[in-house]
DNA sequence: TGTACATCAGTGAACGCGCGTTCACTGATGTAC
DNA sequence: TGTACATCAGTGAACGCGCGTTCACTGATGTAC
């Protein structure tokens, strides 16, 4: 073997890697494969010895990031722990934070690439309802029924969620825009029956302080 | 003049008009102007007689549909009359409709088109917000107010069934696609305080029974 | 009414450009003996 | 250890293509006298 064997592999990374952060940013027709193989530091014809065709590494970037089992890498700096009981209001607060209004690279591609998407292929639309059922799942095993089934509430929190991002994300006016997001919050947190500081009224506990920086 | 007065202005409608459809079902980038011209019974060359340049169109075709005081030309057949005291639980139930879900030509653009205006310009993004008050507004005047603020509860009404329909959109199991059509109208109902015959367990009334064919 | 002219909406060939894709080649790496 | 060879990751020039845009032209319309 003339080549180190994990080579390969680290470079398709970095192809896939490139593609991602450009793709979120222009969407997947506004990108030509020279960016792609610029941003990881090769030339445009090597593209073919890793992927068949443009339409192909669709598939494979899609996979890679919506499947990505490293959820918290979509809000790099936003903590969620998995594990925690308070996963839900955690989820929340990190998706409708202004980090990752802002981070539109590292964005979730759900918030970055939803109708692009939605004009794809069977393969891509699998990849999103993956990440879509798996953010659900998150919710439901979570929250606290209020008015209506549990699956029903996790369902609908989450495309709040996706739902305040992609709306706040194509405004004109910041403050606008910051406003939404609060508002999406605030709604989600009372859906789930988590604590909420703007509306309860018995005082903020330690948590929802330690919580708060995510929130603006 | 050799032309009757009105004729260009009716041309020009109708490349707007052909321009809609096309951006509604493609986005804006994957759209050429023969795709247009052609859409609207002309040829390639004539179109720079009317507008300066391709992203010209877009400013001109996002302020025709997204202010376009029609409203409800936005889902055609389903009827939404704004002056009634029940405009709200309309407009949720005609936004997160199978019709609306089906006809994408005749989308709102909030759903079809968001992340192509997040990727766009100022006027774009003006343009859209635009839309998304007026929803926000009419939504606004007719809730009844739960937990949190009338303009929060409205704002994340919108913005759950602008979610909903994006969300939809792209999942690949209509199954799955309507399940959440569903969950999202439960809530959104719910929310603002207007009857649900899924929850609400005294009986259906007959102003319900009537709306109903627009649910599913 | 009839003829010559002016206007201009729309045509379609042509342009330069960047794209996705191909392919002969380079040169660094590791192997054989 | 040293030399000749095989491998193959990556290069970059070239291709055909469709795009946005330009422009000389056509031909139908309405005007002047």
């Amino acid at each position: 073997m003339p080549y180190p064997s994990g080579h390969r592999a680290e470079v398709k990374g970095k192809i896939i890697q490139s593609a991602r952060r450009l793709f979120n940013r222009h969407g997947f027709d506004n990108v030509s494969l020279n960016q792609i193989m610029s941003g990881a530091g090769l030339t445009r014809g090597g593209f073919y010895s890793y992927f068949q065709s443009k339409s192909d590494l669709y598939a494979e970037v899609l996979g890679c990031f919506f499947t990505d089992p490293e959820w918290k890498s979509c809000w790099d700096g936003v903590e969620v722990d998995l594990a925690s009981t308070d996963v839900g209001p955690q989820v929340v607060r990190a998706y409708l934070s202004r980090q990752h209004f802002e981070d539109v690279e590292n964005s979730c591609p759900m918030v970055a690439l939803p109708t692009d998407v939605t004009r794809s292929g069977k393969s891509a639309k699998r990849a999103f309802e993956t990440v879509f059922s798996a953010m659900v799942s998150v919710l439901e095993r979570s929250l606290i029924p209020r008015r209506l089934p549990r699956r029903t509430e996790a369902q609908a929190i989450a495309a709040l969620c996706v739902g305040g991002m992609v709306v706040a994300r194509a405004m004109a006016d910041r403050t606008h825009a910051d406003e939404l997001r609060d508002a999406c919050m605030s709604v989600a947190l009372d859906l789930g029956g988590w604590e909420n500081e703007g509306t309860v009224k018995n005082g903020t506990s330690k948590r929802l302080r330690r919580l708060g920086a995510a929130r603006s």
